[in-house]
DNA sequence: AAACAATCGTTGACTTTTTCAATGATCCGT
DNA sequence: ACGGATCATTGAAAAAGTCAACGATTGTTT
């Protein structure tokens, strides 16, 4: 993800109209995001996507790999690896898919409840100091368009 | 960049809490994003990354390596390679930096002007697809925000 | 019901990207 | 003028991403 530089002050090249690119934007905010999310959840062993990957188990959504991948926007063959550590962690476990036996659901484990607990409390501070700039209503504001124009 | 799968239903694990994490959305929107530019691009040989560095060398602010790496959140090695490619086919040129003769300042050469016009043409297109669920004015909004939340 | 194509998870190979330390040239503060 | 810092660059190592193939299983077609 480049250099860790959270950016504090507003740098001179956001003058230029590509600044207004939203992929642009995009591109930088997760990186900036990402190095607050990797450090605060390398305290639990974690990395953003082990994370997401946890939190699905946790979900009771009883997700199947192929759903990870699809979700997260992975290769099937990164999911593996992901859950692989996970489980050999014994954070989740895999369960063979009810209608679909060819499927594996990934569930949580009790320990990996309690560790996803935890995560979560230091992620949300994260995501608090990544948007410290915007208030309440605009922290919202943002979540609802991102979810609007990913899914409508 | 995980498989190049443009969403275009709203997936049954949106449901979970993680349907709100900021860092997951922005991951998400800049994947879906990233495949749509990269393929437009392409069309011109370029990449999002070597299109942010030519639109910047075209942007008339003179950015050294330095800058551009900073601003692109990328590694001084990676801004070397990009500018190499893009020199390499003369769409950009190094320059001695005015103050300090250890930076190089990147500018465009008409053909690279000419280039960044047609891709620029491209990407607005894709930009447009890719929020097409959004209105004119959450569009606008929403490039706010992530502007916003960068630089307050 | 038998054959067929498609899908799921997995593996392994391969490419690309990222990360990092080292280097020469240049700048800045003392 | 000296010493420490910064710039672009190189090259090596690590990590991430891509892709094709496979066995097992599913759904579909005949």
């Amino acid at each position: 993800m480049g250099p860790q530089s959270t950016d504090v002050e507003k740098p001179r090249l956001a003058a230029a109209k590509i600044g207004n690119d939203v992929g642009l934007l995009l591109a930088k905010l997760h990186a900036t995001g990402s190095v607050l999310n990797n450090r605060a959840l390398s305290d639990y062993g974690l990395r953003e996507r082990s994370f997401s990957v946890l939190t699905l188990a946790c979900s009771g959504l009883e997700p199947t790999q192929r759903e990870l991948a699809d979700f997260l926007s992975l290769d099937p063959s990164q999911v593996v690896s992901l859950v692989d550590d996970l489980e050999h962690r014994g954070l989740v476990e895999r369960a063979q898919g009810k209608q679909d036996r060819r499927a594996k659901i990934i569930v949580s484990t009790a320990e990996g409840r309690r560790i996803h607990a935890k995560a979560r409390i230091a992620l949300d501070a994260c995501e608090e100091t990544q948007l410290a700039r915007l208030t309440e209503g605009e922290n919202a504001e943002l979540r609802a368009l991102l979810k609007k124009a990913l899914w409508g």
